[in-house]
DNA sequence: GTCTATAAGGGGATAGAC
DNA sequence: GTCTATCCCCTTATAGAC
């Protein structure tokens, strides 16, 4: 999208099947998810489909470029970011992954399985990406007395945010969290992830 | 299967449908995997697929079943041990885990993938089983002076554990990890798990 | 840009011979 | 139990009218 509409007009076609193919795709992942289907959550013609996109595989890639960097843009530039403190960092990521991931439960399981499942398709899009800047972390790793390493730092902290919600259909039926409940569990485990990191890596 | 066979039999129909079924369906899930192809990787006729199992979903039903019971059996019986200690559980779940998820690495990010996906398949087949027991652990962590609740600690210790399988594309295509090292660094966040938990819980 | 109609082929399933 | 041949629906995609 080159410019953000503001307000209230009406989505364009484009933006019609963009927006249904996105929720029907992460909720059933590509093979499962008919054109047909698409065309009638956005209530447009099945041809228009095709005149916009071009193909079906076309129109999943641009949904699945989108849903990968809304994933990764809550964390990339402020890991990199050299005068944002350590503990910053984990306080900023665990707020805004919590609250993202509450409003879009299923974007980190539709993008792990799917960069499992289709790897070719991540080769494109990360292709030339940074995604973490190892030089400043491990900086900021000495200075806070930390022993651990890069990569096990940043597998704590993801582990210990994102899981619940990878995990969230054995945490709920399993009775371990009631459903109604789970937002409130995240919560307070978001709220305890800088004491948990500074603990655990010393 | 009813009866295990011991050495060298060669595997019946039945054996060789569910073999290859259970490699494809992981690999691809279900809605990608034909049944002309698992029929093709099974090196059988492609009606005796039905006549074994009546449908493409069926068989499908089958193998999910298999791979879930794969999963928490590693888990399951152990948590809800008395004779075992705290630090015993955490141990032998590390270690069984990571065993288990180096040969099958598809293999948590299939179930939770199809557990989202397919919810209502997931109710039938856990319906009455008691996951967790929570009185059990309960117990143990206020032996063991630990204040997490029992949802957290399961949480804290299944993320630390898993998370790098089902974020290994993440990992190994950052950098972060080199793929000829994963198993080297899972096994050493492995030796680390008693540790950490006893830290993050006081 | 949007529609109807249809082409072209894929895919699950089964009848019936052996 | 296993095979061949085939049914028949469903799916993606496009031609061509408006």
């Amino acid at each position: 999208m080159r410019f953000k509409t503001k307000g209230m007009e009406p989505l364009t076609t484009e933006q019609k099947i963009i927006k249904a193919a996105s929720k029907l795709f992460t909720q059933k992942g590509y093979a499962a998810t008919k054109t047909r289907e698409i065309a009638e959550e956005a209530d447009i013609n099945l041809a228009l489909l095709n005149y916009y996109f071009g193909s079906k595989e076309r129109l999943y890639k641009e949904v699945v470029k989108d849903k990968l960097w809304m994933l990764l843009e809550v964390m990339i530039p402020i890991l990199s970011d050299e005068k944002v403190s350590l503990e910053e960092k984990v306080m900023t990521i665990a707020e805004n992954y919590t609250q993202l991931l509450l409003e879009h439960e299923e974007l980190p399981i539709f993008i792990l399985n799917e960069w499992t499942v289709n790897e070719d398709l991540f080769v494109d899009i990360t292709r030339d990406a940074r995604l973490f800047a190892k030089p400043v972390i491990e900086k900021q790793l000495k200075e806070n007395g930390m022993k651990v390493s890069v990569p096990d730092f940043i597998a704590n902290l993801l582990s210990l945010i994102m899981f619940s919600f990878v995990a969230k259909p054995l945490i709920v039926s399993s009775g371990l969290v009631e459903e109604g409940e789970f937002a409130n569990f995240v919560n307070r485990r978001k709220g305890k992830i800088w004491e948990w990191m500074t603990k655990i890596n010393q």
